[in-house]
DNA sequence: TTTGACACGTACTGGTTAGTACATTATCAG
DNA sequence: CTGATAATGTACTAACCAGTACGTGTCAAA
């Protein structure tokens, strides 16, 4: 018979019952935002409940904060693997440039969800412990890979690396969340192929060029 | 008596009611995104009522709309005041970017706009005949400048206005966009004074180091 | 094999919210 | 002054939606 098949008894699998709402609640809250988002629409694309929704994340926003630090999450496990310590410091800021770039090109999602978060003034982030203790190392990275250039006096003194990182982040985080107002205005598709690697070389550049010993900054 | 007071005759004005409401509107889908707007918010924090909202505006979508209408057509008044052209290309540059980066630390609202609208994939915008024939003059005006720059012999030839003016922006628009994830992790005030001038002068520099003639663009 | 905690499903509810029906007043052209 | 049209106010509704009451099934330890 086909009974096993048919009426197939229930398994509990707590972990994948929480995965699996979790990556729904991901697309969900990504594509139409916290308010935007509906938990009835998550539940309904689950293979499970709402009932099981608010038995594990208790609410809508408790969901939503989960879904924001898997996110977080992610990422710092991708930042650690690059091994810029053994490269000169040049080649080292254009792989760390190029790895940030690639990072938000292959990640709208993530994108969108920190876009999201901002509109809500970073207060489910502010909340969360997890996220609170990030501290990326991407700036540790970037602070020694600065000073290596330093003392071999091909960059200059005055760079903080917090905001070298913000200056790299813009760009590529710019070129995803802005995609489609910036596209829509300039008559131009931001994810076309021949774009990405002319932005990438762009971005690549400009931090470089910016970095760089130079007698002339002065000016304005 | 004070009856003409106390029960003073309705006026009818119907271009300041409109604006009324715009203006609330901007401050509500600002704050709250379109979906966590409310109209009911709006109809209160207005001198008038709901029902005009639905008169003059058609539907939550329509104000909204309106509302984004609005703040691009601010935008554009600003961009024509620069008279770059009696400028050198580099100090035209640097006023270009001073102009981009105080225009968006100044208007906050607007670039939260924005984002909220890329979180809806720019549909709104699309649907908009007005702000679809923006062009927004500001790409002649970069080319113009690059063009002289490159005539003089100081600019490097490969360099795209749309481009530029995406790197330009894409770091004076994270600034503010981003400010409060960004703020949180990294455990910084990005609307401090200090950060001001230091993040104005950074990407002015980047910007110009970019675009100048330069011996070494290689590497990667 | 029993028992108790954990996991799960169905059906429901109460408040919220976009949008409207209906009545009334202002304004202005003739 | 008058009638037509545009502008406005009040009260309402139907749908939506986050969250819950209540009951059932699972599984591992005793």
């Amino acid at each position: 018979m086909a009974t096993s098949v048919e009426r197939e008894g229930r398994k509990n699998d707590p972990e994948k019952t929480k995965e699996d709402i979790l990556r729904v609640a991901t697309e969900e809250f990504s594509a139409y935002g916290l308010s935007g988002g509906r938990v009835d629409a998550i539940a309904e694309k689950t293979k499970t409940s709402k009932r099981m929704i608010y038995y594990y994340f208790g609410s809508k926003e408790g969901l939503y904060l989960a879904v924001l630090e898997k996110a977080y999450r992610k990422i710092r496990s991708l930042e650690a693997d690059l091994q810029l310590a053994d490269m000169p410091p040049v080649e080292a800021l254009r792989t760390l440039i190029a790895s940030t770039f690639d990072h938000d090109e292959n990640n709208p999602d993530f994108v969108r969800l920190v876009s999201i978060e901002n509109i809500h003034y970073a207060s489910h982030m502010k909340q969360s412990s997890e996220i609170g203790e990030l501290n990326l190392s991407i700036v540790k990275t970037i602070a020694e890979v600065l000073e290596r250039g330093r003392s071999e006096g091909i960059f200059r003194r005055d760079v903080d690396a917090v905001d070298l990182h913000m200056l790299i982040s813009a760009f590529c985080f710019f070129r995803v969340s802005n995609r489609y107002t910036f596209g829509t205005i300039f008559h131009r598709d931001l994810s076309a192929p021949e774009l990405y690697s002319r932005h990438k070389h762009m971005i690549s550049d400009a931090v470089l060029a910016y970095v760089r010993c130079s007698s002339d900054t002065s000016g304005g």
